[in-house]
DNA sequence: TAATGCGGTGCATTTTTTGCATCGCAGAAA
DNA sequence: TTTCTGCGATGCAAAAAATGCACCGCATTA
């Protein structure tokens, strides 16, 4: 779109902080771009741009400005998908966030059966912890995140929720394989596979550990599921994973066993799919939230939302 | 805000219904608004206008676009209203909808007491029936709309609500001047002024009017309150009024008597402030519905919200 | 103190936009 | 029927705007 060029451009100078490295990265001058900026904010007639001697950062006014320029943005972008929707062409982009606990097994899974109904849809997915998906998602870089148990600040609208019991993962030779509930007592004999600080789920292990006091032996603390899930064909370690990651076949949950912890000793945590509150998605982006959330509560139907 | 001139081309176009036409109206050739026109329609991908032998016409393409660029420059609006905020320019516009009944004497004085505060804000008044007031705050030609009993689509937000008595007004000397609480029967004897057919109150009389077949002697038909509180002095009739317009001194209402019908004979009404559902107001206009709303509640506290 | 990197500016060049004259076309009027 | 009118589209030259180049002043840094 021509006529979003300059937005694009402050948008950039924003992102970059600079103008001269904005004009690199844009394929220009930075004496155009600078020109550029220079005559909108003459035309708005105040500053957005504070000059620094490294180069250039956004005032109150820029911010406001800024934050516009990306809803125009984005819902260009979805009218435009509407538009070709008219047509029957059917092609659009989705932008997804998600945590470290479905990124692997739920989310290709969806994607795919999606592609299968609409194969011109291209995809995005970011591996963003519960902060950074909530900021992408104000920033419009996302469409629709998917964020495992954390408290979502107000412009955060909430499409669906679903709870996930914490299951504790491991080989299915190992001795604990063939419990049915374990609690976190059961683990302390055997080593431990932790999940990182920021992710949702540490913070619902920690409620047990430190409730109980139980010394458990993390041998890693790790951001990645799957490195821990790998980690545990060659240990008799124990890790930790919700269901929705669990389920379903193919992939490396599926050589190994999962047991709820008990309840007492670590709560169920909440699944979210999320999206920017007010903002309507571009067509293609809706519909994939659509099926994600349907999904959900198909196969976690017991939910209390 | 020059990028947005394309843009601003096409809402005309779109409103004119003819290239020429527009054109015209914007200042320049025809020719150099054909091509933009062309242009754009050519990056999006998809004509937006059908071409009639008598001018143009939006296609559904062109009537998503459309509603995004109304969406867009008010909101392009609202970012430089708030922008201007910063500078503590305080200047800015407000654009209101509002029915015959409050338009002559509620609505200048609240605008004028807003003045007081903030002698940078200028304002649009346009009187319009609900149906009108309704379609400019879809278009995003006022920000605000005081509506009188009118049921409201659901893409409109209500604000604020105050049910109104109809009260029959006239001349002081009027021989049920006295009275406290009218009838309709008490009106037969005398002529009638009666508001048009598309005006909320006409509909609330009518159901009086229905129910106990009065025939009332409707001498004068009129879309003006003024002119029908004009003319009480001049003649022992009766009309009908709102208390919201009979409230305050000065003005004509202010010599007149208003005695509230029966609520067996006449239901009251409902007075609404309303905007366009999810729209960000220009600050002037959000703070200068507060103060309508505040008004509204604090001269009928009784109401049943 | 020299060097580096930043935003801003004057000027020639390129690109885009505009206006004029004109075409083809489809209803309206004669 | 034919003529006429008003519509959008187009070729071409003129006007306007955006761009790139060389360069300035300035503050920080090595």
């Amino acid at each position: 779109m021509r006529y979003l060029t300059t937005l694009k451009y402050i948008d950039v100078v924003a992102k970059e902080g600079s103008i001269r490295k904005a004009a690199d990265r844009l394929a220009i001058t930075s004496t155009a771009l600078n020109r550029r900026i220079l005559a909108i904010e003459d035309e708005i007639g105040h500053p957005l741009f504070e000059r620094t001697p490294s180069g250039v950062r956004l005032n109150t006014a820029g911010e406001l400005f800024v934050q516009h320029i990306r809803s125009q943005m984005s819902d260009v972008n979805r009218v435009l998908s509407q538009i070709s929707d008219l047509s029957g062409i059917r092609r659009g982009h989705v932008s997804i966030s998600s945590g470290a606990q479905t990124i692997s097994v739920f989310l290709p899974k969806e994607i795919a059966e999606y592609r299968k109904k609409h194969p011109g849809v291209t995809f995005e997915v970011l591996r963003q912890n519960s902060q950074a998906a909530v900021e992408s998602l104000i920033n419009h870089d996302t469409d629709t995140a998917i964020i495992f148990d954390s408290i979502l600040p107000s412009d955060i609208q909430i499409v669906a929720t679903v709870t996930q019991i914490v299951q504790i993962i491991m080989a299915p030779d190992h001795p604990l394989a063939n419990e049915t509930s374990l609690r976190l007592q059961d683990c302390l004999a055997w080593p431990i596979l932790m999940p990182r600080e920021n992710e949702g789920m540490r913070t619902l292990l920690n409620v047990g550990q430190v409730q109980k006091a139980t010394p458990l032996q993390t041998i890693i603390e790790a951001d990645s599921f799957d490195m821990m899930a790998n980690y545990l064909i060659h240990e008799n370690a124990l890790g930790f994973q919700i269901p929705i990651s669990m389920s379903g076949q193919g992939g490396i949950y599926s050589h190994l066993k999962g047991i709820p912890i008990d309840q007492r000793d670590c709560p169920s945590g909440l699944l979210h799919i999320a999206q920017l509150k007010g903002r309507v998605l571009p067509v293609a982006a809706a519909k994939f939230q659509d099926q994600l959330v349907q999904r959900l509560n198909n196969t976690f139907p017991e939910d209390t939302r």
